[in-house]
DNA sequence: TCATCATTTTGGTAAATTGCCAAATGACAA
DNA sequence: TTGTCATTTGGCAATTTACCAAAATGATGA
């Protein structure tokens, strides 16, 4: 049994947090394809306000969930990590099950 | 694009939402090592009441994280799929990159 | 330089969620 | 029955939240 440190679990649990998120699940998800999206699209789907879904996104790249790359007048974003889409892959599995 | 559907994505971010609390990791953590454990280990080493861990447990029980096995007096914790120590792992090696 | 476009940041707020404890309850074993 | 281990319930203060509206930013193009 490790010791308990707060602190430390309170860091990582950061990452889960900004997934735990209907909206920033989803994004994600739109991201899993392994393409570059652009912030833009994924207004016109979820259909709140613009600033809402970059504060989401802010929250997912603070998390080290995704990585933004400005080009031109568009932001786009990526999936940090592939192995981010794997644990989407072990959640639909699971899901599948039950 | 897929289409955006709130209470569906809802539904799957509970599952991380789960993950998303330093004393739940934790305790996910100790699960990680494949065995299993009993909720008074959980007591001791976090130092908090009793009934606090126990809402822990049923919040990742519900999200399909644990599962439980009563037996004698006490009540035995297993981590309810292997996928979830990889995702772990993944998240361990993402922290050491930074 | 100035206007425009895409996005981010800031400020504010109402509502929801949270994490926790204490006490009550349940379930089992001795 | 009594004690032990665990869960459930009730309640609360504090934090967090999700969102919008408006202002700010920053690159681009006229």
């Amino acid at each position: 049994m490790k010791p308990f440190k707060r602190a430390e679990h309170k860091e990582q649990a950061e990452f889960f947090k900004a997934l735990g998120h209907p909206t920033r699940l989803w994004i994600v998800r739109q991201l899993a394809d392994g393409k570059e999206h652009c912030v833009c699209e994924f207004v016109d789907e979820v259909g709140v306000d613009f600033s809402t879904i970059s504060q989401h996104l802010s929250v997912l790249k603070q998390a080290g969930i995704v990585l933004d790359d400005k080009r031109g007048k568009s932001v786009y974003y990526t999936l940090s990590c592939t192995c981010i889409a794997t644990m989407l892959d072990c959640l639909d599995t699971r899901l599948k099950k039950r």
